[in-house]
DNA sequence: ATATAAAAGGTGCAAGTGCAACTTTTTAAT
DNA sequence: ATTAAAAAGTTGCACTTGCACCTTTTATAT
């Protein structure tokens, strides 16, 4: 996956920095990133750490929407940050650059090819990042446990081309994703199991009708 | 909402046309859209008329993922096309632009503010269709019918501040964009008729509650 | 090596939902 | 004005799901 400065050397990534005034803030452990920085539209990058979107429901409930690593961006439109019931809080110490959204698509000065390398890199990170949202919602979309994750695992059959699925995260987060209860989704790949359509060995689903 | 050519004078159109080396197709009633411009990257605006992106399901089902009016955009990467499963349908008679990635990205000369306007005014229509997709992905999280009707009331209820929502479309619709059974939908805005948090009359939903 | 916590796996039950099959109302077409 | 089609609104029923509450297994820390 592409990465906000690849094909960038370190003495272009400063000299970009200049053209787009950069700023870079540091947060220590539990720290909220996101009230703190709290200017109308930007865009912001992880050079370092990890955070959470964090979504605070009316009834309090808390919701890790997103996680933020290393390279990952994040902003006022690009992510589900919705600023009113949402944090960011950094769960490492944390880097984070900031770029502000008018000098992002109008720098002073446009002849420089690294700026362009990079508004292509961000341009090809959102549309991975929608294409993984659109996939989501084809997933959720679907009323039915079974069914979203018969299209969960198509998705990823895809993918690899495999006829396994190794998951890269526990049950707990897959039913998470898939926005459904954890045991009602236990029960629904018992009963997969037991009509043969899937065999699962810890973290290993293999697909026996591909 | 920003549309594709806002702030661009016709000329100035003409000019970025070239620069950008764009194609214009025509498709009458009915006809195949998208196996037709079968690119590797392109990001295509809609001109003129209106299509529908449809994808095939494994079943056989066909479901309307997404609407292209005029000033749309869509894409391989932006849109919900991943264009195994995707066919998309001129609905009318309609006139698609459609702009080499690499070209929009990349292009051979960069210090034309036209261009500048023009991919800044692309960015803009990427992240609010950002914004939507994640408003659908909250409401489609929430696990009950119940639970989705009032994340929709209150994402509504946030973006007009009114204490009503003027339905834009059918209750058929709403019930699909929520991804529940419509008379299931219906049985539960009757419930919170009868506990008094809503009234509705035609398409007016107003919220006792607010 | 032992304790502790987290994840995996399971079950009964009540509540919620999808579905089919209606009726009534509204909208569009001839 | 009449007809047809689409949308709104309703209900019973079977099935699915969420939830609470378990046990067992695996991972992590001391």
């Amino acid at each position: 996956m592409t990465k906000p400065f690849d094909e960038l050397t370190s003495s272009q990534i400063s000299k970009l920095y200049d053209l787009l005034g950069v700023h870079i803030y540091r947060f220590s452990k539990n720290q909220e990133i996101l009230p703190t920085i709290k200017s109308e539209n930007i865009l912001a990058i992880i050079l370092e750490g990890y955070a959470q979107i964090i979504n605070i429901e009316y009834n309090g409930n808390e919701i890790i929407v997103e996680e933020l690593f290393k390279d990952s961006i994040f902003g006022t439109n690009i992510s589900a940050t919705n600023s009113e019931n949402c944090q960011i809080i950094a769960k490492q110490d944390t880097q984070v650059l900031v770029i502000d959204y008018e000098k992002l698509v109008n720098p002073s000065n446009l002849k420089h090819t690294y700026y362009n390398t990079f508004l292509r890199n961000i341009f090809d990170i959102i549309n991975d990042k929608f294409k993984k949202t659109n996939e989501r919602i084809k997933i959720l979309e679907k009323k039915q446990i079974r069914e979203k994750l018969l299209e969960y695992f198509e998705i990823e059959h895809k993918k690899s081309r495999f006829n396994y699925i190794y998951l890269q995260f526990s049950f707990r987060d897959l039913a998470d994703y898939l926005a459904v209860n954890r045991s009602a989704m236990f029960r629904e790949l018992k009963h997969l199991k037991e009509e043969k359509f899937i065999e699962i060995k810890d973290r290993r689903i293999t697909l026996l009708y591909k």
